[in-house]
DNA sequence: TCATTTGTTCATAAATTTATGAACTATTGA
DNA sequence: TCAATAGTTCATAAATTTATGAACAAATGA
């Protein structure tokens, strides 16, 4: 493969480690604080299996750290870049919406 | 399913549409300039059937806008946040190859 | 020491995504 | 009209991702 392939295909993995409702949910608790996984869990629901093996795919993908208390098993985001580019994305979801929305006005005329 | 639920993954479906190796080199070059599907296929290389797939996706996802000429298919971004939200996870990838290569250093000293 | 808490790991099934080639459509130019 | 250009759509197979529950491991506290 290409250099420039390779380089597509590692930014690719760090972004399909964003592209998860419950991923992006876990990147939106983070940005205001680290938490343990419990508190995570408690906030999400859904199964702690499940919990557990998105949060090391994010890891595993490099956006988020974590760091082990003898307790608590604490998550935190690698970098506020990733808060800041899941909120560019969301800005850009929520104008594909608007746009959506006024070609059905547009129809509905 | 909740309503937060729901923007989540609306949410994911707009990152999905970049998250893949052939989407991002595609967006890197629509962030230079409107291209219409041929030049765009000679660049890339692979299937013209994949890469119209691939760019359905990025239509559905709202993150392309396309035009159609007579002749050819335009197709270009629908906002510069789309090449913006790609700048960021890049430098986040780069920043966990460097972080990872530090480790290896670490390591094998 | 033994039960409890706090997660991770594993096997498996289901769902989704991706790649491929063939068939198809629409427009243009000879 | 007929061939060529420019792409889309479709069927299918392969690969990957996701969800689930059970089993497991490590640390704590009674």
């Amino acid at each position: 493969m290409s250099k420039d392939k390779e380089i597509y295909k590692l930014h690719a993995e760090v972004c399909k480690a964003i592209a998860h409702p419950l991923r992006l949910e876990v990147i939106e608790l983070l940005h205001a604080e680290e938490l343990c996984f419990s508190d995570i869990l408690s906030i999400t629901g859904g199964l702690k299996s499940n919990l557990s093996q998105h949060l090391s795919v994010m890891v595993a993908g490099g956006i988020l750290n974590t760091r082990k208390d003898s307790r608590c098993n604490y998550y935190s985001l690698s970098s506020g870049k990733v808060a800041e580019a899941c909120g560019l994305m969301k800005s850009v979801m929520m104008d594909a919406m608007l746009k959506q929305r006024e070609m059905h006005n547009l129809i509905l005329q």
